[in-house]
DNA sequence: CAAGAAATATCGTTTTACGATATTATAGTA
DNA sequence: TACTATAATATCGTAAAACGATATTTCTTG
């Protein structure tokens, strides 16, 4: 049962689910596995990450699916696929703005 | 003179550079500049704008070019323009990771 | 010259990021 | 088995950001 809304996605957290969507993995492994995705450029600190997992997790996008030990394995679910694909469109809508105001400048004008 | 950093651009300082970046504009333009170009999925607050305004200025993204009255308008910088630049790039590698990933999943592997 | 509107400013709360550091568990090795 | 190193996770504290509500200042207009 999801504690809390989330209906906004950060960086940080796009990019977990972005590793979860296609496999199971633990915290440290997505610290890896994003790492390699973005050739360093997003670095997930452990402060960042695990301030993440707990809170995605009570909001219902991923839940936890094994503990061998202290290692806890995550999995995405539905509500955390569908919430990534709104990131993803929010993303490709924030880009479309930029790039159309690349080709033609949209001047100021009062009202819509 | 900039007094701080800035390295990154949260979404509300993206699109009030973008504002910025074809026109010279006060606060409340600003705001209704970014509504009208997003059709109204990012509507500034004016908590939200004034913090960032001042932010802006002091990191050297900006100036102020007139004051009348309370009216204060506001030009970016070369400096605002080559940060916003880089945002866009940003953006884009963030976009092109996933979609990338769409089209074929990335396996998790140990190291790079 | 009031009364309202427009623009900006301030305040307080909540959320987030993130490094540093601590804790817990596993694996290896003598 | 004990000891050590390492891997993984957890906690803490600080700093920054977002944002609504509310206040202040200035301009307009009747």
């Amino acid at each position: 049962m999801p504690k809390k809304a989330l209906e906004t996605l950060s960086e940080p957290m796009f990019y977990v689910l972005m590793a979860l969507k296609g496999q199971n993995l633990c915290g440290a492994d997505i610290v890896t596995w994003v790492n390699n995705r973005t050739q360093g450029r997003v670095a997930l600190g452990p402060g960042t990450l695990y301030t993440i997992l707990p809170k995605l997790t009570e909001s219902g996008m991923l839940h936890e699916v094994s503990t061998e030990g202290r290692r806890r394995t995550y999995e995405i679910t539905e509500q955390g696929r569908a919430l990534y694909e709104a990131e993803c469109a929010r993303l490709r809508r924030q880009v479309a703005d930029m790039e159309a105001e690349e080709r033609e400048h949209t001047p100021f004008r009062k009202e819509a």
